[in-house]
DNA sequence: GTTTGACCTGG
DNA sequence: CAGGTCAAA
């Protein structure tokens, strides 16, 4: 019955032209975003964007075009739509709440809605050639990795999914991430064929109640129970309005916005350096984990071949380093070559 | 200001 | 051990 009512309403969709300048695959599934499913026979990508809508992308056998389908489109889920933070020079989205009076629910709006999560104003040929002209390691592993392009990510779900991350494999971090949203998150989208029911990242105020870290527990999240439940006690402790808190953040310097997250719990240099990276727009900012470590010690800094792990110090260095020879986006450069070391990309 | 272990859980 | 963090040397 409910697929009955589902066909009456307009079909969102639409096809988003990207100059060969963007891999689903690459993108969605390097360990950015954790939320991303690959469905109909491995064509396509079902997640969510903007924390509201449900969008199947499918990369075009040209490479060059991105089919999208909005799939819960026709709901009113518009109306708690996160401000993004601003990119200067750069005209942000309207929220339908500001939307005076143009429909948000045509196709501009979602062209523009998944072509700002992709970050799709960038131009990566650019970025690439620039890469590549000062560091040839860099080209010679670029050619065969095309299209890797850092997400403009919501903010809580980057903090809390990351908090999860710490040593911690990629199978349980979904799986917790998943849970997560089942528990606390809204209804987006029911019975997806292959996904089923498909929910929203809860709101840092819902992480914030009390009953959340013996319910998490109980659910075998271990330590990091205690880490998001604080973390997210401690936003609504200083801030009435959470999401203002990640608006501050992006318009601060990246070391300050650093340090101001790292007061968190179970939010160290390297969580720290992915929120900034993925969802408060500092490309400055170079998360280094063990696999950029190892990328580190044997592509460029071989003197820290006699380090056996990742101290305070060498992490400074690397990040350092990545800086000094890429320049303002190191963090987008670090993403390609980290999805160059991922197993699944290997040639 | 550095460096070392323990740490929930599951494959 | 796994895409770190924390607290105690």
């Amino acid at each position: 019955m409910r697929q009955t009512v589902k066909a009456l309403k307009p079909m969102i969709e639409g096809f988003i032209e990207t100059n060969g300048e963007l891999s689903l695959k690459r993108t969605l599934k390097s360990g950015q975003a954790f939320r991303w499913r690959l469905t109909n026979d491995g064509t396509d990508w079902v997640g969510v964007v903007r924390n509201t809508h449900v969008v199947q992308l499918t990369q075009q056998p040209d490479g060059k075009h991105i089919h999208y389908r909005v799939l819960n489109g026709h709901e009113d889920n518009d109306h708690n739509q996160e401000i993004k933070p601003t990119v200067k020079g750069r005209k942000r989205l309207k929220t339908s709440d500001e939307s005076d009076g143009e429909n948000p629910k045509d196709q501009y709006f979602y062209s523009q809605l998944i072509s700002d999560y992709l970050r799709l104003d960038v131009n990566l040929t650019d970025l690439y050639d620039k890469w590549s002209k000062s560091d040839d390691k860099f080209a010679a592993i670029a050619v065969n990795m095309s299209g890797v392009r850092v997400l403009r990510q919501n903010f809580a779900e980057t903090l809390f999914s990351f908090i999860c991350s710490s040593n911690n494999n990629i199978n349980r971090i979904e799986k917790m991430i998943e849970t997560l949203c089942q528990k606390y998150g809204k209804v987006l989208y029911e019975s997806h064929p292959e996904l089923g029911t498909i929910h929203s990242f809860p709101e840092i105020t819902r992480l914030a109640e009390e009953s959340v870290e013996p319910e998490l527990k109980k659910l075998g999240f271990g330590y990091r129970s205690a880490f998001i439940h604080r973390s997210a006690k401690t936003i609504c402790d200083e801030y009435k309005c959470p999401e203002k808190w990640s608006q501050e953040l992006a318009q601060m310097p990246y070391s300050e916005a650093r340090q101001a997250l790292q007061r968190l719990p179970g939010v160290g240099p390297k969580v720290a350096d992915c929120i900034a990276l993925m969802a408060l727009n500092h490309l400055e900012s170079v998360p280094v984990d063990v696999h950029v470590f190892k990328i580190a010690q044997h592509m460029y800094l071989p003197h820290l071949k006699k380090n056996k792990s990742l101290t305070h110090k060498s992490y400074q260095e690397i990040g350092d380093f990545f800086r000094s020879k890429f320049g303002p986006n190191a963090g987008w450069a670090q993403a390609v070559l980290f999805c160059a070391d991922l197993k699944q990309f290997k040639q």
